[in-house]
DNA sequence: ATTATTTTTTAGACTTATCTAAAAATATTT
DNA sequence: AAATATTTTTAGATAAGTCTAAAAAATAAT
C-alpha cells in the first residue's frame, strides 16, 4: 500500500497545514522530517502521482481527501498505541512517542479495532491529543491554553502542545499532569509568567513559554 | 541496529538450522524466503560481515552466537504478540500470524519487557510454539508427534508443527484444539491414519500427513 | 573419471530513498 | 525595477535490497 516512508511524509504535511492554512513549504517539511529539501522534492513527486497531495511547482503542498485519510488514520493509530502503552504497560508519558512512531506503521485494520475495542475508545492519548475515531472524526476539543486564562481563573488541565520528553519531564517536576487542577494566582506584564496554584495546594511559576504549549478546560 | 529484512533472514536460518545438523544451504534460505538464490547469496555476504552467520562460499551457513541471540529474540517477540492477540483482542489462531510478523520488528526491549510481564510471562503462544524467555531459554518441552501415540493412548493437544491458516482452520472444523484431550482408537496401516475420540465425545478421523503436524503431552 | 546436472556465486541492472552541488524560480531589499 | 537573497527543483551519485543471465563450483550419473 504506502510505504513507511510515504505514511510520515503524510503525517508531517498534515501536521505542518493545521498551522498554515496556506500550502505547506518544502523547506518546513525538510525541518519537521529532519532531511534535506532536494529528499522532499522528490518525495512530494512521488506523493502527488499517488493523488495524495496536490502538488505544483514552487508552488507548496496541500492534501487530498485520500491523504488526509491516511495521515488522520496514522495519528489514530499513533495515539492509540500511546493509551496502550501509558494505561497498560506502565510506561510513563515522556517514554511512549518513539515507540507509537514505529507501531504507528502497523497495517492491520482488524488489529487497530480491536485494539480500540480493548481500549475502551479512549478520546485522548496520555498528552491530552484527541484520538480521530474510524471515520477520521476527532472529539470536538473545548480547550484554551493557559496563557489565555484570566487571572483568578480555574481550570484542569487537558493536554500539552509541545511532546518532547524533556518538556514533559519537567511538568511532572512543576507537578503539572493531565487533570490537575490549576489556578491563576497572578499573571506578570513584565515577561507573561504566571503563577499557578495547583490542586489547591502548592504555588509554582510557569513561564510564557511553558504556559502557551499547556491546553486547560475552558 | 538490524534492519527488518536482516532479522528476517537470520529468522528463515534459524528455523532452517533446526531442520538438518549441516549448515543451511543458499537454495532453501530463498525458498523460504520467497526469493531468489542470487538474493540470499547477497545477504549472507552481509550478514557475515556483520559477524551474524557462519559462511564460507559454497559451504552452507551457521548462526554465530550472536545471530542466533537476534534470531531467537526475533522468535520471542513474535510469539509474545500473537499470545496478545489472541487473548486480549480475540483474535483466532489462524490470524495472528501475518500481524505479527510486523510487530516483532518493533525494536523497544522496555516494550517486549512490560509486555511479557502484562501477559504474565506465558510459556507457550496459541499455536503451542514455546516461548523463548528475557534469556533466550526455552520452556523444556515434554511432547510428542501424534503419530507416535499408541493405540487406546489418551493425551491432551499442546501444539501444531504447520500454522498455516488453512491448516489451523481444518483443525478447528475437526474440533482439534491447543488442550483438547485425545484418545486413540485406532490406528490404521494402509495409510497410516489414525480414528480420534476427542473430549470423551465424538470421534474423528485424521490423515498421517495431519497427525505428523500435532503435538500432544507425552 | 568424464560428462551432465544441480547449486551457488558473480556481474550488471533496477528501485526506493537519500545526499551534494548547481541551476531555476520566487521573494526581498535597496 | 534591478540586485540580492532565499527557496525550490534538477542532475547525478550512493546505499540497501532485489532481479536476470551467465559463470564457477560442487554433486550426481554414466
Amino acid at each position: 500500500m504506502h510505504s513507511y516512508t510515504e505514511e510520515n511524509y503524510l503525517k508531517a504535511i498534515y501536521r505542518l497545514s493545521n498551522k498554515t492554512d496556506k500550502g505547506v513549504s518544502t523547506n518546513s517539511i525538510a525541518e519537521r522530517m529532519e532531511t534535506k529539501a532536494s529528499s522532499v522534492t522528490d518525495m512530494l513527486k512521488k506523493l502527488s502521482e499517488k493523488k495524495l497531495i496536490n502538488y505544483k511547482k514552487y508552488q507548496g503542498v496541500t492534501l487530498t481527501k485520500k491523504g488526509k485519510q491516511v495521515a488522520v488514520s496514522i495519528i489514530r493509530k499513533h495515539r492509540l498505541w500511546e493509551y496502550f502503552l501509558v494505561e497498560h504497560l506502565n510506561f510513563n508519558w515522556d517514554q511512549v512517542h518513539p515507540v507509537a512512531e514505529e507501531l504507528e506503521h502497523i497495517k492491520s485494520e482488524l488489529l487497530i479495532e480491536r485494539l480500540d475495542e480493548f481500549l475502551n475508545y479512549p478520546k485522548y492519548d496520555p498528552h491530552g491529543d484527541p484520538i480521530p475515531d474510524k471515520e477520521g472524526n476527532f472529539p470536538i476539543p473545548s480547550r484554551i491554553k493557559l496563557t489565555e486564562m484570566s487571572k483568578g481563573q480555574k481550570s484542569v488541565i487537558l493536554g500539552v502542545m509541545e511532546n518532547a520528553a524533556s518538556f514533559l519531564q519537567y511538568l511532572d517536576k512543576l507537578g503539572l499532569n493531565i487533570g490537575t487542577e490549576v489556578k491563576v494566582v497572578e499573571k506578570h506584564n513584565f515577561d507573561n509568567s504566571i503563577d499557578l496554584l495547583i490542586n489547591n495546594k502548592q504555588t509554582v511559576h510557569v513561564s510564557h513559554e511553558v504556559a502557551r504549549n499547556i491546553f486547560v478546560s475552558n
